[in-house]
DNA sequence: CTAAATCCTAGAGTGGACTCTAGGTCAAGT
DNA sequence: ACTTGACCTAGAGTCCACTCTAGGATTTAG
């Protein structure tokens, strides 16, 4: 005997997620999930486990930059099923060059930034002498 | 006899900065100038070196995510005058923070993405042995 | 001298990713 | 039974940081 899949409503799904509710149906809407979302008898969700594992690994996507429309893409490669693995591996692997890009320049960022931390606190710290120098 | 400060344009501070001269225009209106900018007898704005850095730091600033009305909290306290450099510190400091936030939560990002990467890469690797497999 | 480029202001429009509202149906607790 | 809460749809509204438009003045290159 199967075990029973016990279905999700909309709101357990938000609760496990961290994403709320309308997102969520926002979501269904822009056809982000890896399949139909079938519904019940009074035409609400029924989600699976499966759907909230997409959406946790959809958030880091979502996260880490990728737009609304990479993501479906790749949704679309998956629903097309088996056969266009590499097409997927393809965008997953762009994606992540830009994710350590992104980090990258977040990286040259926080050099100037942290330049800048150090030079108020040599101020701060020597008190104020000001007047002759002035930070900005 | 003092060296000529040579005024620049708006579209020369556009192009050493990279921002289009609509942006620069914008920054001023939303008080992001550590001075107010002057304007020659005709009404053009005349920029100097100092707000060409300046531009060179906020662009940093708002590339590693800091809003415009971060930008504009630090940007009144200089107009302040000095006396108030620990809370300018304070306001790097934090923004420092966020990004060393950013960073890591990115990685953690890159982890998730890697390893389905990675998955792909061996599913790939080992040809059309799918069917047993769906990855997603 | 003239045409093209650059600049000006005020304000409207854009894009992405939601978030919220209105108006209703359905389910669950007491 | 009834009230509260969860859910539904369609569509409007929000936020941010620009970007673009219109209409006009000034500067510069040829």
């Amino acid at each position: 005997m199967a075990e029973k899949t016990n279905g999700l409503a909309i709101g357990a799904v938000a609760a496990a997620t961290g994403l709320s509710v309308h997102a969520i149906r926002f979501f269904e809407q822009e056809g982000l999930f890896l399949r139909d979302i079938p519904r019940n008898a009074s035409g609400r969700r029924v989600f699976e486990q499966q759907d909230v594992d997409w959406l946790l690994l959809c958030n880091r996507l979502r996260e880490s930059g990728m737009p609304i429309a990479g993501i479906r893409s790749f949704v679309e490669l998956v629903r097309a099923g088996p056969g266009n693995e590499p097409d997927r591996l393809a965008l997953l692997r762009e994606h992540e060059a830009r994710v350590r890009a992104r980090i990258d320049d977040l990286h040259d960022c926080l050099d100037v930034i942290h330049a800048k931390v150090a030079t108020y606190e040599r101020h701060v710290a020597d008190g104020t002498a000001a007047g002759l120098w002035s930070p900005r």
